[in-house]
DNA sequence: ACTTTATTCAACCAAATAGTTGAATAATAG
DNA sequence: CTATTATTCAACTATTTGGTTGAATAAAGT
């Protein structure tokens, strides 16, 4: 696939892959704990993950046979900087995964309308 | 399709919509003329189009014969708060996580029917 | 009325995606 | 050495995606 931002952005498109960023932001996780929270098998999350680092937005090293995973802020930040570019929106200031939350219900809600 | 942010980064992830967003940021623009400087069919930009305004990130209102297209800033909004707001969480408790994933197991379940 | 223009629809196709299971690989533990 | 653990591979399936073409619809122009 050609475009950086195509990886990107279609590797974001997927909720189950957007969890497992936010999960990376606690900490470095192996790929094994990473899977222990969702329903589906080992391998789709193994998939998943390698989805995540072809984007370039986690980071996989291998240590002895556990695959240690975490968040590569670089990737990330291209995706805000091209919708940032593009609308020349301000960046907004939320405080809490409360608040974060908070709005992602939102945005479910209106969504089911 | 289940989320909004998936819809709404799914139709980032194609060069071809985000050229035509940024078609769009200069001005209105009827399906027909959006479709000219690109080489595949009309039949595929007015595709295009349908997923973008699926997402929200496109507005289109027919007068006559003509449908016009603008951008609708919320949708990218919408993305943009996302990322935003996923760099600037702080470490995050899990219990809240897991909270988060069974709202969004319900919310999917939910939509499927 | 007839023709042109704007857009979508329908049917189809190839390729990509997201998942599965079972076997394979490779490191660690006993 | 053998068993267990961590991860991926391979093969398969179902669904979605992005494109095509030709016909359909509907408004506008002459």
């Amino acid at each position: 696939m050609a475009h950086k931002l195509n990886q990107i952005f279609s590797a974001l498109a997927d909720p189950t892959r957007r969890d497992i960023l936010i999960m990376l932001l606690e900490d470095d996780m192996a790929v094994t704990d990473i899977a222990e929270p969702f329903e589906m098998s080992l391998a789709a999350i193994s998939k998943h993950l390698i989805v995540l680092s072809k984007a370039g937005l986690v980071l996989q090293e291998r240590r002895g046979r556990v695959k240690w995973c975490k968040l590569d802020p670089e990737a990330m930040h291209a995706a805000f900087v091209w919708i940032q570019t593009f609308g020349q929106l301000d960046p907004i200031n939320l405080d809490t995964f409360e608040e974060f939350l908070e709005k992602e219900k939102l945005l479910n809600n209106s969504e089911s309308i």
